[in-house]
DNA sequence: CGATTTGTTGAGCGATTACTCAAGAAAGAA
DNA sequence: TTCTTTCTTGAGTAATCGCTCAACAAATCG
């Protein structure tokens, strides 16, 4: 949808009504008619962008990798090709589209940092199943490793809307891989 | 001052003159008077920000270790104290204060960017002294481990906006450090 | 002191914000 | 066809945005 590209690139607040309906091809009515109010879209905007390939490779590596340490370095190596992707804005929009907001929008803003921190709870819950099945060792924390991988991918979304390519971020993966319990390039 | 507390938890667009006169107790004409507008307060703030022990930690660190190492993890460690401190709002000004805006506010968006960059570029050239020196070896890339280490410090900053702990992000600058060449916990 | 400068004030500017609604057009059902 | 329902439209709302200005007060100067 057109929306998505909008907020994603302006953020929540830095989208109007006016430039929403102009890119959608409608008047501010049918836009109400069809979505409760700005907030509803926005919402509805996020949760389709978490299902789009886009969006949602974080969740498709989790899935389909069959170990911890495959995943993870799977979600870093996709994120540095995937936020500098010109075909899109850069970087993830869950991260970007809602940092800093006006008390009146502060919903929106939970909204997000909710989707963020289930995000985090997700990491932390499959690197627990990995030292329960001996991937990782006992000494390992699954909580710091999700929390210090959550921390990479929300610094490399950042880097991606300042200029970083591929390339760059690509090496920043790899770096960022070598915290992994016992890796090492 | 007390524009910089609302810019730093607002953002640039999220706080409004109104907001800004009625915490500075004075009246439009008095803040037209003293600034130029809306774009010069905020730059000053962010200079004033760059110059205060909170927002300058980063230059001081570079200057007074002798090491680049030593310097990269005082900033990492700092970062994770000084981000969550409650005494101010949580993070970054820098990082935070503008990263998605209305396209009137581009000038404002790059601005910030510009800050950031440079402070890449300061890292680069910091990593390079010390290669050159033989902290690090020449198999080092001081290009790649300065983009590392700015996203990291940037993810940092998001996530203690997000609520992350000074102890949550002790461990994440630790497990962050394990990146440099020849480190291990 | 009076004269001049500097700073502050409240009122209000035009533009933009999110949002609404009565009226009309289009589509579907009988 | 006619009736009903669904959708769209242009005009408009009140509120807020960044910002200005003539009038006034305070401070400075000779």
């Amino acid at each position: 949808m057109a929306a998505t590209r909008l907020f994603w690139e302006r953020g929540y607040e830095g989208t109007s009504i006016g430039d929403l309906t102009e890119a959608m091809g409608i008047r501010p009515g049918s836009l109400y008619a069809a979505f409760k109010d700005k907030k509803s879209l926005f919402q509805e905007v996020v949760h389709s962008y978490g299902r789009s390939p886009v969006g949602g490779f974080v969740a498709v590596a989790l899935e389909e990798e069959p170990t911890a340490h495959g995943a993870f370095a799977r979600i870093l190596r996709e994120a540095a090709v995937i936020y500098p992707d010109p075909s899109h804005p850069a970087g993830c929009l869950t991260i970007s589209a809602a940092t800093n907001v006006a008390p009146q929008d502060a919903e929106i803003e939970a909204f997000l940092r909710n989707l963020r921190n289930e995000n985090l709870a997700t990491f932390e819950a499959r690197l627990r199943v990995a030292q329960q099945e001996g991937e990782l060792p006992p000494s390992a924390n699954p909580r710091s490793l999700a929390a210090y991988f959550a921390a990479v991918i929300q610094g490399m979304s950042q880097r991606a809307r300042d200029g970083a390519t591929a390339a760059e971020l690509t090496e920043t993966a790899e770096l960022a891989l070598d915290a992994w319990p016992g890796a090492r390039r």
